[in-house]
RNA sequence: GCGCUCGUAGCUCAGCGGAUAGAGCAACGGACUUCUAAUCCGUCGGUCGCAGGUUCGAAUCCUGCCGGGCGCGCCA
């Protein structure tokens, strides 16, 4: 259902006869009435400036005007609000027979895009020489979370987790693997080597040509380290409820053979500059710190590949080979200026056609309670494991069954992650992340769990609305604008105006359910208010499972 | 120095050119013989960093400052 769309239809004629030209019809959700539209106040200017027409209508004329030439027979009343507003309110009968059919809807009244796109997104992309640690999060998180939402709406999505596997850091833990003898969790104390030791740190360094050499022990140990972390990490991701499996691995590592034709087919379009000993490409507008043209170096100095030439060639793959019409990229803020510069040069190249999109998904980064990088005590970056298994225990304290705590401890910190806008930083605070009250996972968990509650103790009903109380018309209304809401978020990606709408709706119902008793309520109001909540409980659950946030049945120890 | 980004209530944040800028936390005051009170209702709290500009209308768009974060040639 899309009510905003329903009334800017109507409104467009009237306005189109009004103004003489098609005109926006504005219309938007408004404090002051259901909806709203605003599309009167330009008009006035346009009428006073007309020819011979005196004076010319004030804004209030010509929405009354408006009105009068509007036909909103079955859908809405308006009037004329202030300097000139419309206020539209849709008739009950209306928003009753949406959320009925909404109720009995398994979309929601969102249909599946009429053109599906092949969507490719680049998400979560660990070093696979490390654990995961908090700053993998949110990468995994909201890419997760953007496929959800794509896939459901029809497009066809391809994951791609682009592992860091082949770069320096593989090369020091190849060389202490061999070394020592040890082959799990040794990246810390390969870098402490690395740092201090100049004839490890050479060896290391040799190891990475070995590696791309193709030695064969290297080889085989480089090997064995990554399906160990494979696996590790594939854990990880089942424990936090995210969609990638081994299929979409799709490391560095897999496009080194790819790498001599990028630079090939880049020099054959006259997009090579050599600079200091290192190939270039130096796409127009990008400027460095001392004011000249900003390189994307694509072949180094010592004739080695950069993380550049890297990118280039999975871009040139997914948009050539996969046939991707839209490509994403869900990384951190830090390196915007890094995939304007990738994007450019692929533009130059004709690898990203303009019927491609390619998007940086950027965001910000998590800071902890002092403002700063959220880091551990001893100045590590914290290990993603330790973060999952003290959101569980403390969502255990009022949960008893585990599978339950666990729930509502990953849910928590996920949708602390998605409630913000991406692009700012966030302050990781477990007190608030895990708070029963507020824009938090729990809430949103707990009245979905106070629905099932009741739809289980209610038993078969026969499906009706009727709107009566002011709460019952609020969140029936709310209940109607989920599908304009996904719908923006599928292009923008921003999931926080999901996790909003999500929580203005189970807001809407903790209203309803403090002042609508359903379970006691008269024959017919029952029914009603029993479809209310099977329609919020299908959307909650629905919008959450989008974030990757689980929905269980029942919250607390039980009982 | 250049570029990107952020600056909204004491705190954490919404606000996609429109009316009197909204939530939660904190503070204070109410509501449990009632479907999970893990909730709800109310009060208090704001020169939207500053100054100009565009517009009928600006927290929102433009310019310039101030302040924070990040980036700026062989790490990813």
């Amino acid at each position: 259902m899309n009510f905003e769309a329903l009334l800017a239809a109507r409104l467009q004629p009237a306005l189109a006869a009004t103004a003489g030209t098609p005109v926006d019809p504005a219309v938007r959700r408004s404090p002051h009435a259901d909806y709203q539209s605003g599309a009167a106040l330009p008009l006035a200017r346009t009428s006073a400036k007309a020819p011979n027409g005196k004076g010319g209508k004030g804004p209030r004329d010509i929405a009354a005007d408006v009105i009068a030439k509007a036909d909103f027979v079955g859908l809405a009343t308006a009037e004329v609000s202030g300097p000139g507003f419309i206020n539209l309110t849709v008739q009950d009968d209306v928003i009753a027979a949406a959320v009925r059919e909404l109720a009995g809807d398994e979309r929601l009244g969102v249909a599946p895009v009429a053109k599906p796109q092949r969507v490719l997104v680049d998400y979560s992309a660990p070093n696979a020489a490390k654990e995961l640690t908090v700053g993998h999060l949110r990468s995994t998180v909201i890419g997760d979370a953007a496929v959800r939402v794509l896939e459901w709406l029809g497009h066809d999505v391809m994951r791609a987790n682009h592992l860091g596997d082949w770069g320096t850091s593989f090369g020091m833990i190849i060389e202490y693997a061999i070394r020592f003898g040890q082959e799990h969790d040794v990246y810390r104390a390969a870098r402490i080597a690395f740092d201090t030791d100049d004839e490890f740190r050479e060896s290391a360094r040799r190891r990475v040509v070995l590696l791309q050499a193709g030695d064969p022990e290297t080889r085989a140990v480089w090997r064995r380290l990554l399906d160990r972390t494979k696996t590790d990490f594939l854990a990880a991701y089942e424990r936090l409820g995210v969609t990638l499996t081994a299929a979409d691995f799709a490391g560095e590592s897999a496009y080194q053979d790819q790498l001599d034709s990028v630079v090939a087919e880049l020099d054959d379009k006259g997009l090579l500059v050599a600079s200091d000993g290192a190939l270039c490409v130096f796409p127009a507008g990008f400027r460095g710190r001392d004011g000249g043209p900003l390189p994307l170096i694509v072949r180094k100095s010592d004739g080695g590949y950069g993380y550049a030439t890297t990118d280039l060639a999975a871009l040139r793959h997914r948009t050539t080979e996969l046939r991707a019409d839209r490509l994403l990229y869900v990384v951190g803020a830090p390196q915007s200026t890094h995939f304007a510069m990738v994007f450019a040069v692929a533009q130059d190249a004709g690898w990203l056609p303009g019927t491609v999109r390619a998007e940086h998904v950027a965001f910000g980064s998590i800071l902890g309670e002092d403002g700063r990088m959220f880091r551990s005590r001893s100045g590590d970056s914290v290990k993603l494991a330790e973060v999952l298994d003290e959101a569980v225990a403390r969502a255990a304290v009022r949960n008893g069954d585990p599978a339950i705590a666990a729930a509502v401890g990953v849910g928590a910190i996920k949708y602390a992650d998605l409630s913000g806008d991406r692009r700012g930083n966030y302050v990781f605070d477990w007190d608030r992340m895990l708070a029963q009250i507020g824009n938090t996972g729990p809430y949103l968990q707990y009245a979905y769990a106070r629905i099932q509650s009741i739809l289980h103790r209610a038993g078969d009903f026969a499906p009706g609305v009727v709107i009566g109380e002011p709460a019952e018309r609020a969140l029936a209304l709310e209940l109607c604008a989920f599908e304009p809401v996904i719908t923006g978020v599928a292009e923008s990606l921003d999931l926080h105006r999901l996790a909003g709408y999500l929580y203005s709706l189970a807001a809407s119902f903790s209203t309803f359910y403090e002042h609508c008793p359903v379970l006691k309520a008269a024959a017919g109001v029952r029914e009603s208010r029993l479809t209310l909540c099977l329609a919020t409980g299908r959307t909650l659950g629905k919008g959450l499972d989008l974030l990757g946030i689980q929905t269980p049945q029942r919250l607390g120890s039980g009982s």
